[in-house]
DNA sequence: CGCTCCTAACC
DNA sequence: AGGTTAGGAGCGA
């Protein structure tokens, strides 16, 4: 080897493993024998090969091996019993593998190293450091942290699974240190996996900055004393051979005694027959091809090889589920909707659902015939399988379908062989049939689904609504199963509204969650590459199990009153929110670039500050590390302790030590807030934006208990905009050329509707009159006249009319205002005095919580509090606070919901071509053509203002603020 | 990698 | 003190 040579070292027994999960387990050759890991292996090192045959020279491998672990016990176990104690043992069906991957290395005709005794890593820590000292370059083939220490400038770490490389800047990224440093972070930080035990308490943030303060772990082990947290301190002192243990462990031999010499890895050319007459016999049909083509060798021409290992242990056959129940009708005449909702909730539970049953359908001839039974049968429950799990990007997969329970089917449309990428399952002949191609498949589907003759099932079918939305179809009319078991259950204890817990609930039955379909994490692969059987038994499934949940479900709405709520403010609002997240909201990328630019100097200014007045570097953002400095080291008076024991360290036990003069505690708020806004929204923002620089959140309809939406990915209802640096955000929304955001708020809603629910006059009157709400309540309380108001009574009164939409409690009250518990009852009471109707409201509220489990919004809609009359008195409490609050909150959503639906029909009416972007709470943004701003805003402001009507008189009038201007902030 | 805890942004 | 979602730290499998 010589400079200029390039040296690739492959991990092989981490290759193994990542094949291994990388795969469905069940991946057998057809003699039973187990290849799944053997597939994923041959076609990364294929691939490795591939790049390198087509690399350019200088980057491209000179030399090339493959590297084992030869056996669990090794010089390490001589120093430490306990090393690698706790690895279980590998995966039944990995285990005759092992041999046969190493076939497989040799059929590549690349040296496959291993050594007794030795860790694969110390043999590559050798083989890189001959190669440097010969002047050559290294790429280690792993991304194991272990192999970090071992990176420098001319050797880096390739993670092929990611395509990532990474050289002493990126490690440094990583762990916080350069390479150098690595093995002593290891030694500190410890590794459970392989039960290095390290110093308790230390996690890889820790241990690099300490690092950076001490330089070695030995300088930090000789002046551990001068640590100033103690149980950092005591743990340093006390486990100190532990580290140095640690450290001989996690410390690679770089004079492993070698077999094959480094210059006997020369690469060259492996011999075409060979490697495909293996191939050949493992039944790689794919990978077979590629070889062969590549390599120019005829496949047809090599015989099979024969392998070292034949039909070892075949895995169990699972035994399909036999019982086949019969779909249940209504086959009695139900006399009342509460007779019928009673009798199809115990039908539901008594099904069997039988996944066999399910079909797939591969032609158009059947589809079309699916979708004749849908148009007689008048409904079709309908779920979309997509790429990707947000709506807006993901690409039609596959769609399924349920006319009747038990009889579902689900219609492939975009999968693709599961070796399509890097891994290698069975082969594209086996797994995909035909595929009816996606064009026809939407010109049949299409007429159905926008037939307003037949209901469209879905389970959270906005998302079905928004994919389907974007290959040209209107799926209506629509029902929601979700949207109506949240109208029936809307609760703060009780679960969710998923598919999966409703089916647990309703039917008994578990479906097959998504999770164990396409697995998580690194092992997750899309949904188009899982074998189209296995979606066909999940995707049905969830059209069944919809369909199933529906007749549960729809029939309680009537049976309990909630057809209203259902059919008023949940059903109409899908369509609505549909249309919100697929246009999205302009967004200035580089509006958002300056400021994060502008806050990252400002926070390296504060950090350097921080450091200094803490007198060591520790990181601001560890609430724990923080507290041990504020209330350990420098000794401050430590107030509260969060639940786990540890000091608190919120804004408001920072302002108050800030209060007494302390300097440091305001700079860790500052550069909190700072860090906060540029983490969550300026660095964050940008990922979410889409090629035309527009961001498309997610509203759930579903996720609150008082009827509010919520938004997520990115949350838009959380935009700062209380602190000047956090409004400069709200720039960066914007509206395009020739446009305007407007924004339009209802001016105190909440309180609004508390002075007409518990109906209390001087606040009508004073709505009525358009008077300061605030300074009213303080002048009917402090006895104080309005004209020339001290502005702290007015923010007492405020806090005060805040509180009680909040289910005031003295508690709250005296730590919003910071004044004693004492004081805040006082303050309470004399509320009530004056404000009789509060009291009597909450108190009624309460008693109807009590009595029937839920409270009710003006419009009906329900939120359950089946905690309300736990033995915990605090409990309890919650629960009260909770129940009074919800029909004011809720109350307020349900107007908003009605004006959002009645938006689009009144623009279009009125010719205007305003479109609906956002909502937050009390607010709607608009995007409008500039000369059509004022009159949108008065069919906006007139639409918002009537929302509650006809249905609900409020006594009070609703006031609805509005503006344009070219962004947010200002629009606001 | 996934979970809990803590903190903080909004109405 | 009512209703939310997001991100970082730390921990354990």
């Amino acid at each position: 080897m010589q400079k200029g040579d390039h040296l690739f070292l492959v991990d092989g027994s981490a290759y193994i493993f990542r094949a291994y999960h990388a795969l469905p387990p069940l991946t057998r050759k057809s003699d039973g024998l187990p290849v799944g890991a053997v597939s994923g292996f041959c076609n990364m090192l294929w691939k490795l090969i591939e790049d390198a045959r087509s690399t350019e020279v200088g980057v491209a491998p000179t030399h090339f091996a493959v590297i084992f672990d030869y056996s669990s016990t090794t010089f390490r176990n001589a120093l430490y019993d306990q090393y690698k104690a706790n690895r279980e043992a590998p995966p039944k069906d990995l285990v005759p593998q092992f041999s046969l991957i190493r076939d497989a290395v040799r059929a590549f005709d690349l040296p496959c190293i291993e050594k007794e005794g030795y860790e694969a890593d110390d043999l590559i820590a050798t083989y890189t450091t001959q190669a440097v000292a010969a002047g050559g370059d290294v790429t280690i083939v792993s991304s194991d942290k272990d192999l970090m220490q071992l990176v420098g400038e001319r050797v880096i770490l390739y993670d092929q699974m990611k395509d990532k490389r990474l050289g002493p800047e990126e490690v440094k990224e990583k762990f916080g240190v350069y390479p150098e440093k690595m093995i002593d972070l290891q030694a500190l930080v410890g590794d459970t996996s392989d039960n290095v035990p390290g110093v308790p308490g230390i996690g890889p943030k820790t241990a690099a900055q300490l690092l950076d303060e001490y330089g070695t772990l030995e300088a930090l082990l000789e002046r551990a004393s001068e640590i100033k947290q103690t149980k950092r301190r005591e743990n340093l002192i006390e486990f100190a051979d532990q580290a140095r243990l640690s450290k001989k462990l996690v410390t690679l031999d770089c004079e492993t005694p070698l077999d094959t010499p480094l210059d006997d890895l020369f690469i060259h050319e492996p011999d075409g027959e060979k490697l495909v007459a293996f191939l050949k016999a493992m039944e790689f049909t794919t990978l077979t091809r590629r070889v062969a083509a590549a390599l120019e060798t005829d496949a047809s021409e090599v015989e099979r090889a024969s392998l070292s290992v034949e039909g070892a242990p075949r895995g169990p056959d699972l035994d399909p589920v036999a019982a086949n129940a019969p779909a249940s009708g209504d086959t009695l005449f139900a006399a009342t909707p509460q007779g019928l909702a009673e009798r199809r909730r115990e039908a539901a539970t008594g099904e069997v659902i039988d996944r066999s049953a399910y079909e797939t359908i591969r032609d158009a001839k059947t589809l079309r015939a699916w979708m004749d039974e849908a148009r007689e049968a008048g409904i079709l429950a309908f779920d979309t399988e997509t790429s990707e799990l947000s709506a807006y990007k993901g690409e039609l997969v596959g769609v399924s379908f349920a006319t009747r329970p038990g009889r579902a089917a689900y219609l492939p449309l975009a999968h693709v062989a599961a070796d399509a990428d890097l891994l290698s399952g069975p082969d594209e002949a086996e797994t995909l049939g035909g595929q009816v191609p996606l064009g026809e498949a939407l010109d049949i589907l299409k007429p159905i689904l926008e037939d307003p003759a037949i209901l469209k099932i879905g389970q959270n079918v906005k998302y079905d609504l928004l994919v389907m939305l974007r290959h040209g179809v209107e799926m209506a009319p629509i029902d929601d199963t979700m949207l109506i078991s949240y109208a029936l259950d809307a609760s703060n204890s009780l679960a969710g509204h998923g598919m999966d817990e409703l089916s647990e609930r309703f039917l008994g039955h578990k479906p097959i969650s998504y999770k164990e379909l396409c697995g998580t994490g690194r092992n997750a692969k899309p949904i188009a590459a899982v074998e189209i059987d296995k979606v066909t038994e999940y995707a049905a499934e969830d059209a069944d199990v919809t369909l199933r949940l529906w007749r549960v479900l729809k029939s309680r709405l009537t049976a309990e009153g909630l057809a209203h709520v259902y059919e008023r403010l949940e059903r109409p609002l899908v369509p609505v929110l549909a249309r919100m997240e697929e246009r999205g909201i302009m967004v200035d990328r580089q509006i958002l670039s300056r400021l994060s630019g502008r806050f990252a100097q400002k926070q390296a200014g504060l950090e350097a500050e921080i450091a200094d007045m803490a007198g060591e570097t520790f990181n601001p953002g560890s609430p724990k590390q923080l507290g041990e400095i504020l209330f350990g080291k420098l000794g401050l008076p430590g107030g509260k302790k969060t639940k786990t024991g540890q000091w608190s360290t919120d804004v408001k036990v920072l302002e108050d030590l800030a209060a007494e003069g302390h300097e440091l505690p305001s700079r860790i708020v500052e550069w909190r807030q700072l860090t906060k806004l540029k983490g969550t929204y300026t660095d964050a923002l940008p990922n979410h934006m889409d090629e035309a620089g527009r961001i498309h959140t997610s509203f759930s309809m579903a996720s609150t208990t008082t009827g509010r939406l919520s938004s997520s990915e990115p949350n838009l209802q959380n935009i700062p905009v209380r602190t000047e640096e956090g409004r400069a955000i709200r720039t960066a929304f914007v509206a395009p050329k020739g446009k305007k955001l407007v924004s339009a708020d209802y001016s105190q809603i909440e309180l609004r509707i508390l002075a007409h629910i518990a109906d209390i006059p001087q606040l009508k009157d004073a709505f009525r009159d358009g008077i300061d709400i605030h300074a009213m309540t303080a002048s009917e309380m402090f006895g104080v006249p309005v004209e020339g108001m001290d502005p702290s009574v007015r923010r007492r009164a405020k806090a005060i009319n805040f509180g009680i939409i909040y289910g005031i409690s003295a508690f709250g009250l005296a730590n919003q205002l910071a004044i004693p518990r004492e004081e805040a009852g006082l303050y309470i009471r004399r509320y009530f005095e004056r404000f009789p109707g509060i009291r009597d409201y909450m108190d009624e509220t309460k008693a109807y919580a009590k009595k029937h489990g839920y409270v009710e919004t003006l419009f009906g809609r329900r939120a359950h509090y089946p905690d309300i009359g736990a033995k915990n008195p605090q409990v309890r409490a919650f629960n009260e606070r909770a129940a009074i609050n919800a029909p004011i909150q809720g109350t307020a959503a349900d107007i908003i919901r009605r004006a959002m639906i009645r938006m689009e029909p009144a623009l279009a009416k009125a010719k205007l071509s305003a479109r609906m972007l956002l909502q937050v709470h009390d607010e709607l943004v608009f995007e409008v053509e500039e000369a059509e701003v004022d009159e949108t805003i008065t069919v906006v402001k007139n639409v918002m203002e009537a929302a509650a009507g006809p249905r609900v008189e409020i006594s009070v009038p609703l006031v609805v603020e509005a503006a344009a201007a070219t962004n947010w902030e200002e629009a606001h």
